[in-house]
DNA sequence: CTTGGAAAGTCAACAAGACTGACATAAAAT
DNA sequence: ATTTTATGTCAGTCTTGTTGACTTTCCAAG
């Protein structure tokens, strides 16, 4: 009922209103993210499956089907359809397991790691861009509540992979 | 190469490495951000279309289809099958607009507004845990960033509803 | 060694929600 | 009176999610 009731200590200072502006600044700012990468793929048509598949095969190359549907948070189905487009496009190679012959390794072929340079490159310039106006300690502050934002074990599993492969 | 070249500085600390994992971060925090309006969407045979149309006219009462389409960013073909099925349902009104008698004012019923509180609700739980976690000033850094991080037009229209109504 | 799951992946069919294009109606503007 | 604007609707397409049923491969218990 009150909103300036938290005013002074400024550690309790979450309105509804200010949590409303959060929502809308998460829905507002992802339009933004995905709007280049979306014009680049719509040329070729493909969709937003296809970059983030192309993405995680590309961030741990050799990873199996359903490492891959794990991490994307879809049914194997699903991500099968996508899949076999950017396998019969000769972007992504899908190797026999070497160990367990049902599992199937996937790589980016060379035309697949072009892609998804020319996406990347176009979605890491628009947050280079953002993180440069906000400055280093906004950048520190929007990854610490991105992190808060996540499930449990999704950010297990972001956090693991915190650091850089040799 | 070296990722210690920039450790003294820090202001222009953006590696590809590290931009990368803000896209991952992105990523794994939307799809948070989502979840739990979503599990109570399914109980009700609803998606995030009507999510999204419900707040906003919970926001901005009254306003007009136009303008509600302009702010999701779809078209209104895609927009009316969901805003058919909300007043079909009883949780929208569609009024006549009261100076151009074209346009319709779209308004939430009683029981429109108690589902919308249903879900901000377990959005803002969300969202205020997160801001907790990370504390005041990571808040300010996160707003600050997803803000630089929309497109320009978007920015102008989030930034002009910054202020509390009455 | 064989057989009977279990696990990984594929194929088929369906649904939500986005899109375009064409058209209808009513009201406002010229 | 004519044109423009705002809205709604119908039809058809596309992406990407779903479930269900199937094949291939592995492994383990008898």
């Amino acid at each position: 009922m009150n909103e300036t009731s938290a005013s002074g200590e400024n550690l309790l200072f979450l309105t509804d209103e200010q949590l409303r502006k959060g929502i809308e600044a998460m829905f507002f700012a992802y339009r933004g993210f995905t709007a280049d990468p979306d014009r680049i793929l719509s040329e070729l048509a493909y969709g937003r499956a296809h970059h983030r598949a192309v993405h995680f095969i590309n961030r741990s190359p050799g990873l199996t089907v359903n490492a891959l549907l794990s991490v994307l948070g879809v049914t194997k189905q699903s991500l099968n359809r996508v899949l076999r487009t950017l396998i019969e496009d000769g972007l992504v190679e899908s190797r026999v397991g070497r160990k367990d012959r049902r599992e199937r390794q996937l790589f980016l072929t060379e035309k697949g790691a072009e892609l998804e340079r020319r996406l990347s490159e176009a979605q890491r310039a628009r947050m280079r861009t953002a993180y440069r106006t906000a400055g280093p300690q906004a950048v520190a502050g929007f990854r610490q509540v991105l992190e808060a934002m996540m499930d449990e074990q999704i950010r297990a599993q972001y956090l693991s992979l915190k650091e850089v492969r040799s």
